[in-house]
DNA sequence: CGGTGAACGTA
DNA sequence: CGTACGTTCACCGA
């Protein structure tokens, strides 16, 4: 089915927009809708793939859709290497904060129309009788109040409606530019970046992380033993790590080492009084008690045998050694990229089983100092922004404040993330003299999250800060306006950064593509892209080059110099630190 | 059965 | 421990 568009809604985002909407997940045999310039195709969603393929290879256009989940999913299980895209969802994230954004709420907050109207999806209760939310007509994609339907996934069976879906999708997205627009130059090229980011993240999900699969099998055995071959064995196992802690501590064997109730009572039997069983607590008691010792061993085992042991290797590594996780672009207060299944928290013992596949090697790179290095840019300090040119900030910055290195970077830190033990008082003393637009930065940021008020990023994605508002007034609870203070300051560091590593991960996965590199992990300063051996030098070259342009792009000139530490590798723990 | 806090891995 | 996130466990209250 082809049909013309009247053209009165494109040209608001600028390129060659195409629409992709996809009948959502089970609701009936997948069907689709593709919209670029005055026509638009509805069918069977592979055959949809397969125009939208086509239209890719011809115009690389800028792809609009209610979120990379629900649009690009075909084409990136399709193997369609997407280019640009305008993802409403991360948009409506980044323009209003939070985490959820249904097409409803998208919708509703780019036509300013309260959100706490958007109509819930029907239940089937009875009592949505009682509702009063007009009705709306059947084939309208509005309903009467001026929401989009409520019973859109319903409504969606009808593959005649995708089209009015795809051009809600379009209509929400201009609005979006426009708001975007009106708010900030560099707030249209963070969509763009987070929504690159989107379409990463499936790539990283459907690619995986290389694994050597024997090599990881025999890291869990020198952690935690053999693989269990039945549930008594899983069971005995366990018993025997337990009681490498326990016979240190007679009388008291029946004690529960996985209830920190019990264990510290058991520790104050042996004279360890301490308030809680932290590791940092607990750790300095070591040498004074051997249970202490083997304790924290065996804390450290049990992570692997529960968190990221056989059957972790087994759910999470498929039968292709990759293993997978579900990525998201820009998650909660940090806007950093997020990871399940231990992707970003991988024990460090475990790194030497991530390995590159037969042929390939990896591309390791990661940025030096970014966090600092972003306060230059974000702040616009001049002297500090001198500091970047060098290899390593801290040098120039402990010159400038006649201070030792390892003082000047625990200032700078504790500029950043509001840390107040440690010595350096004196110090930021000197910070503020010295950089004082940077400093004045922080602390303003800090005042606006004190007072609970949203912030925005250097790319001008909003940060709530409401999420830590209490009942009570402002100025009632001075711990909590301390934290409130810290997160501020953290957030504008963190969340910048963030920005720019994306914009550099987007870069590399566009610029590398063609030599058959993948990116395959993403670690908020470190890149870890999977390529063909007979390219590693030209992956490596362009790996930096990306981070030159996307510094250039996302810091708008700022005299700022971004530097990153790559080399070729084949197992993820060859590299330095 | 769902929510919460402790604990700990990563940056 | 300065911030953030994901995972697992035991506990709590229904």
């Amino acid at each position: 089915m082809v049909t013309d568009l009247a053209p009165t809604l494109l040209g608001m985002i600028p390129g060659d927009v195409a629409v992709l909407a996809v009948t959502p997940s089970g609701a009936g045999a997948p069907h689709a809708a593709l919209l670029h310039g005055v026509g638009c195709r509805v069918g069977p969603l592979a055959e949809v793939v397969e125009a939208a393929a086509r239209l890719q290879a011809s115009r690389s256009p800028r792809w609009v859709w209610w979120s990379a989940e629900a649009g690009a999913s075909p084409l990136v299980d399709a193997g369609v290497p997407v280019a640009r895209a305008w993802d409403v969802a991360e948009a409506h994230r980044l323009l209003n904060g939070g985490w959820s954004a249904t097409a409803g709420e998208c919708w509703a907050a780019a036509h300013g129309i309260p959100l706490d109207g958007v109509p819930a999806a029907p239940t089937g209760d009875l009592f949505e009788f009682a509702a009063d939310t007009p009705a709306a007509d059947p084939d309208s994609v509005v309903d009467r109040a001026g929401y989009l339907r409520g019973d859109a996934d319903q409504w969606l069976r009808d593959p005649a409606h995708l089209q009015a879906w795809a051009q809600a999708a379009l209509e929400t997205a201009h609005l979006q530019h426009d708001a975007a627009a009106a708010t900030s130059v560099r707030l249209v090229g963070t969509v763009l970046s987070e929504s690159a980011a989107a379409v990463l993240c499936l790539e990283l999900w459907r690619d995986g992380l290389p694994i050597d699969r024997a090599r990881t099998e025999q890291l869990l055995a020198a952690a935690v033993g053999p693989r269990p071959t039945s549930d008594a064995e899983e069971a005995a196992s366990r018993r025997a790590r337990d009681e490498a802690v326990l016979r240190h501590v007679p009388g008291r064997e029946s004690t529960d080492l996985r209830n920190p109730a019990q264990v510290r009572e058991m520790l104050l039997a042996v004279g360890v009084d301490v308030p809680n069983t932290r590791k940092w607590v607990l750790e300095p008691y070591r040498t004074v008690h051997p249970v202490v010792d083997a304790l924290l061993t065996w804390r450290r085992d049990e992570r692997i045998a529960t968190t990221y042991g056989y059957r972790w290797l087994d759910a999470h590594v498929g039968p292709d050694d990759r293993l997978r996780g579900r990525w998201t672009a820009c998650d909660g207060a940090a806007g950093r990229m997020t990871a399940e299944n231990g992707l970003h928290n991988l024990p460090a013992v475990l790194r030497p089983g991530v390995a590159a596949h037969q042929g390939h090697v990896f591309v390791r790179a990661d940025l030096g100092q970014i966090e600092p290095r972003v306060l230059a840019v974000v702040s616009g300090d001049p002297a500090f922004a001198a500091a970047t040119r060098a290899d390593d900030l801290y040098a120039p910055v402990a010159a400038r404040l006649g201070v030792e290195r390892a003082v000047a970077k625990i200032a700078v830190l504790a500029a950043m993330y509001g840390q107040r033990s440690g010595a350096a008082g004196e110090a930021l003393k000197g910070l503020e003299q010295a950089y004082p637009v940077a400093m004045d930065l922080l602390e303003r940021a800090a005042a606006a999250g004190r007072r609970g008020e949203p912030l925005r990023t250097y790319g001008g994605r909003v940060i709530p800060t409401g999420r830590f508002l209490a009942a009570s007034p402002v100025g009632a609870d001075l711990a909590l306006d301390a934290a409130r203070g810290r997160f501020a300051r953290n957030a504008i560091i963190q969340g910048a950064a963030a920005e720019l590593f994306k914009a550099w991960a987007a870069t590399v996965r566009a610029t590398t593509r063609d030599l058959g590199a993948q990116v395959v992990l993403c670690l908020h300063d470190e890149l870890l892209v999977h390529a063909p051996a007979e390219h590693a030098a030209e992956v490596a070259a362009r790996v930096d080059r990306a981070l030159d342009d996307a510094a250039r792009r996302w810091a708008g000139g700022a005299p700022v110099r971004f530097v990153a530490d790559t080399s070729v590798i084949a197992r993820w723990s060859d590299a330095k630190e």
